[in-house]
DNA sequence: AAAGAAACCGACCGGGGGGTCGGTTCAAAG
DNA sequence: CTTTGAACCGACCCCCCGGTCGGTTTCTTT
């Protein structure tokens, strides 16, 4: 049907535009007339596709924002290659796009986490799911590592994903303004630092479980 | 002056009140009438004491936001003893008001940067600055900490400055709503790796970036 | 007690935002 | 060509918010 392609495109390039915006100047600071002006739509077409700006908004968190998450920071870490190679090289990209301006979808959620946070407890359990499927995600990319003999079998991988989670949205946070580049760079170093101190100790014999 | 007195208390009061509000809804989801109400007090009681709503803000910032700062995360850790020590209390104290629920200000901090940037220009100047000397005092810390024997001579000051208020601010975000008190000692526990790190190697040879 | 000023009140204004609804366009089906 | 309904338009409603301003209360001074 040519009309549900139309239907689609339209809510499609609300959502991407909507997303846009709602990144760049917050959900309560966006109206939905500036989203529609972007468009050159109407208050009419909106309201014929979405039931309110907070559906529309869910739905945006559904479609774009969890998709974004799963290919920028999920999948690249599920390998069975080095487990600290691969957390490293991921978020070293992620930051690269962060450093460039663009959307990164890591620090998009952690933005909307501290704008709806104890506002809107509909919006926050969507993105709490969010964040919860990242740390499961990152706690089992460590268990990995560990039975594959790249980390330390004696760390707690609840702690790492943690610990991770919290230095990359705090990173985020900081490059906002000041020197993006620098602080990319020197984050990267003392990460790189934290997980030499998650590899084997060596006078651990060679074990397996 | 019997007169200058009220005047300061009644500033005082409005001030106070209205931090709480706008940390816990936010600045722009937080009416001047909301604090109003809060105190019983009139919207001309308001616009006598302050210019704007913006105004009234960056006094906040200036009154309450800065010296909280100072007396929670700066001067904490500014003595001579173990500057790891002195940094890992200061952030295991002040993390413990945050799963009190109680206003922690550094968190505060990090999310009015959130809110504002790319927003208000005028207020995140104000914001910037208590980062930058947030950041400009861990440095010296450090730095002090390797003169006196406690942190490798090698380690990069402002990489650890940067890493370290990344992973605090990273943390307070995810301890808004799950389990904050775990999330709290998981996140300790892995920063407390990350600081044995830093310390001091015997005559090994360092493995520089 | 009188006067003057500081502190405070609250109705009002203008603008903007979410949401509604009757009307219009246009493409596909008969 | 006519019909039909999905997609879209845009004027309108109501509420809220920042800010104003003339008036009232309360304190200080003499």
């Amino acid at each position: 049907m040519d009309k549900t392609l139309k239907r689609m495109a339209t809510m499609q390039r609300m959502q991407v535009t909507g997303l846009e915006l709602f990144y760049k100047k917050g959900y309560y600071n966006t109206s939905v007339d500036d989203i529609l002006k972007e468009l050159s739509l109407s208050k009419g077409a909106f309201y014929y596709h979405f039931e309110s700006k907070e559906d529309f908004f869910i739905q945006i968190i559904e479609n774009l924002l969890v998709r974004k998450m799963y290919s920028m920071l999920i999948e690249p870490i599920e390998g069975h290659e080095n487990t600290i190679d691969l957390i490293t090289n991921c978020f070293e990209e992620a930051l690269e796009t962060a450093v460039h301006n663009e959307l990164d979808f890591g620090f998009v959620l952690s933005n909307f986490v501290n704008e709806f946070n104890g506002k809107n407890e509909k919006v926050m359990k969507h993105l709490n799911d969010i964040l919860r499927i990242w740390e499961a995600n990152l706690v089992s990319a460590i268990q990995r590592g560990k039975f594959n003999g790249y980390i330390d079998r004696h760390v707690d991988s609840e702690g790492v994903a943690v610990y991770l989670m919290s230095a990359y949205i705090g990173v985020r946070t900081l490059m906002v303004e000041t020197a993006p580049s620098a602080r990319k760079y020197r984050f990267m170093s003392q990460l790189r630092q934290y997980f030499k101190s998650l590899e084997p100790k060596p006078e651990n014999a060679f074990n397996r479980d």
